[in-house]
RNA sequence: GGCUGAAUGGCAGAGUGGUGAUGCAGCGGCUUGCAAAGCCGUCAACCCCAGUUCGAUUCUGGGUUCAGCCUCCA
């Protein structure tokens, strides 16, 4: 039975979609100002992870994950690089997608954006008004009144009180508002700025009321999963709830999945600390599937330091499962095993991927010790499982050569220069000329090149 | 101040009321011309104080420390 931590109720529930067999899953995604950083491709896997797993379940799943193509800092970013928003929201948005697919991540089934969708938006805000949610103030925006939403926080579990407490002066009293914590739905433009005509002035949509309208849009009233980041919680999920509640009469997500942060030394990774690292800066270092595993070994709630020896041991622990998949042909997959049984297990206790991935270890174990005792072709099914698992994760996919010989990222010896000194020690060590041999080898392996001798062939990798 | 959530071996990171995580690193062995890889074995942990229990790292209470949210953030 497949459990999921619920933030709303604070504890795992099991999972029961609203249709038998089929999932709508909506997911925060990317405001496009800017490349993606870590503590985005988190979110990217966490839940590309999930995807993959029901699918692999046998349920349809639509998966919408929104783009915020139109916002303060779009607006703020485009005046400074002075750009048109569109021309700048669509060069991220391709880079986003170049990142997604470097780190192994499946498309969304949806992608829907902000700007596509403005008459759901003004739809939704417009129902606000009339059903006493919403209002206009003094200065034209038009706000959407807390007060009026009983459950008020009942997400990230707070109330009016604390949190008009909790505020103190850190909430600027503007004084078009009825209450400091009443936040905006639609937003009058200045000169130049883009902006849709409305029944109110000319303007755009506030951050929160965008993903109430596309999900309830595309979804319904009341669908399955709601997810994003940590930080959302509140207030853009309150918010979310708050608005899609009133407007709709009905209850919002059932579930909703929040995935912990990245840190570097032990802080949170944010573009306000500016201590982040986007994934295409990683990338030049790391192969997108080292930084998928390393997203991997911790469970999606928990956070995660990044760490360059973190990204090593990433390729470590990915090159031992590749080594175990190395050489063996292709076959049917060992059926009814205690290992599948074990890595199901894991995946259904709220997508535990690091238990999963030691029972990966635990099948590259047995693959191997098969191997040494009754050869490749018995071990080959073992290898066949072990791939299979791993696609479930989005690993263990490439070549096994072509993995560990890694040809991204090195600056030393060609293959046909490898290839050549192999073939050369190969005729030394045929002579029983070890001085040679051994010769050879150090040449290679100071540069990072790795023998393995088997038989009367010779493997090599890259470290 | 309010609200969340954490504290596990050298490091990373799961989990459990009583024996195994797993990976990296270390140590011994098998294997190898010697290595590498692999296999076998091995070392080692559960923040502190009470309580419940035959037994607690796991449950309860208190404390300490850390992180996050309460302001844009995945």
């Amino acid at each position: 039975m497949l459990e999921i931590y619920n933030t709303l109720t604070n504890q795992k529930e099991a999972f029961k979609p609203l249709e038998e067999n089929k999932i709508r899953m909506y997911v925060c995604g990317m405001t496009v100002y800017d490349y993606c950083h870590l503590g985005h491709a988190r979110v990217m896997v966490a839940f590309d992870v999930i995807y993959r797993y029901f699918l692999d379940q046998g349920f349809e799943v639509s998966y919408a994950r929104n783009i915020t193509d139109i916002d303060d800092k779009i607006i703020q970013r485009a005046i400074e690089n002075e750009e048109d928003f569109n021309h700048l929201t669509q060069r991220f948005i391709e880079a986003m997608h170049e990142d997604e697919n470097s780190l192994g991540v499946l498309r969304p089934s949806l992608e829907p954006r902000a700007t596509d969708n403005i008459p759901a938006i003004i739809k939704m805000i417009e129902t606000l008004i009339e059903k006493g949610y919403a209002y206009q103030g003094s200065t034209g925006n038009v706000y959407y009144d807390v007060s009026k939403f009983e459950g008020y926080g009942k997400l990230s579990g707070r109330n009016l009180d604390d949190l008009r407490q909790g505020a103190g002066d850190r909430i600027r009293i503007d004084g078009a508002k009825d209450d400091p914590l009443d936040f905006v739905l639609w937003k009058p433009a200045k000169a130049g700025e883009p902006s849709w005509d409305s029944p109110w002035k000319r303007g755009r949509p506030g951050w929160h009321i965008e993903c109430s309208a596309m999900s309830t849009e595309l979804f319904g009233a009341t669908f399955d999963i709601h997810g994003g980041g940590k930080d959302l919680q509140f207030p853009h999920h309150e918010n979310e709830i708050a608005q899609s509640e009133a407007c709709t009469g009905q209850h919002f997500a059932n579930y909703w999945m929040h995935n912990g942060f990245i840190r570097i030394d032990d802080e949170k990774m944010s573009k306000s600390l500016g201590n982040f690292f986007t994934i295409r800066e990683v990338l030049k270092h790391y192969r997108g599937e080292e930084i998928r595993y390393f997203l991997l070994t911790s469970q999606y709630r928990s956070p995660l330091n990044y760490s360059k020896e973190q990204l090593d041991r990433a390729n470590k622990g990915l090159s031992r499962l590749y080594v175990a998949l190395r050489g063996l042909p292709i076959v049917a997959v060992l059926k009814n095993t205690d290992f599948s049984a074990r890595f199901h297990d894991a995946m259904q206790d709220d997508f535990n991927t690091p238990e999963a991935l030691a029972v990966l270890f635990d099948l590259s174990r047995a693959t191997n010790t098969v191997r040494q005792k009754e050869g490749k072709l018995n071990a080959a099914p073992y290898g066949a499982l072990l791939k299979q698992l791993g696609s479930l994760l989005g690993v263990l996919q490439m070549d096994p050569d072509e993995w560990l010989q890694n040809d991204e990222h090195h600056q030393g010896l060609s293959r046909e220069t490898i290839e050549t000194l192999i073939q050369a020690r190969l005729t030394a060590r045929a002579n029983k000329d070890w001085a040679q041999a051994d010769k050879l080898r150090d040449e290679l392996t100071t540069q990072g090149i790795s023998l393995e001798d088997k038989g009367t062939e010779t493997l090599w990798r890259r470290d």
